[in-house]
DNA sequence: AAAACCCATCGTAAATTTGCGATAAGCATT
DNA sequence: AATGCTTATCGCAAATTTACGATGGGTTTT
């Protein structure tokens, strides 16, 4: 990228919020979410059916989300169950609050 | 990006959502908003000004902004006077807030 | 008319993202 | 022990993003 020299320091919840934002920032991930968010938790399984993406595509997004803190993965052999984070969900929930006033 | 053949119809909401997060999906982009909505309306040299990053960068970002809907630019000579674009801005709130239940 | 100022755009480079198929890893069942 | 099921990870390719310096276009000032 042809960084610049001096790394930018920013507020911490800008930092936090871009992060989330950015987590957000595609149509796969928003309409995971929205499956998440309507029938509480999901099998991988379950959201790859819901795509016309392959399997691993859909699991890299859903590794996307796991590291943006907004979604958690729980073992339920031979599964996996994947949930909302509440905790984080409502840290972002309160900066786009905030944000948008 | 090798794409998938057929292309994925997600719901018009999403789609827009996800446009909106990924233009905040940057610190910089964050932080421009956050001072157009403190003091309503800034000059670019302004926002140049509060960035280590060169004239060029800070105009990019600005026109992401634009391209987003978020920001509009307005013709001040010698100066270009950006504000936040209030009509997308209560639709963006409302698409977050709504996601956010 | 020339010089100065402000800002967008162009061209380029590096990093990151998005997507795929193939493979591996973990667990259950046979 | 071997097979099968489910999902993550690897390796790769193409597209996009982020950043820069340089250039250009428009307006104002000299």
């Amino acid at each position: 990228m042809k960084r610049n020299l001096e790394q930018i320091a920013y507020l911490e919840d800008t930092e936090a919020l871009a992060r989330f934002a950015k987590a957000l920032g595609h149509p796969t991930r928003i309409t995971i979410l929205k499956h998440l968010d309507q029938q509480s938790c999901c099998f991988t399984g379950d959201l790859v059916d819901v795509f016309p993406l392959a399997q691993s595509t859909v699991s890299q997004h859903l590794k996307e989300l796991k590291n943006a803190g907004l979604i958690q993965g729980e073992l339920e052999p031979p599964k996996i169950k994947y949930c909302i984070n509440q905790e984080n969900w409502k840290i972002a929930k309160s900066l786009f609050e905030n944000f948008f006033h």
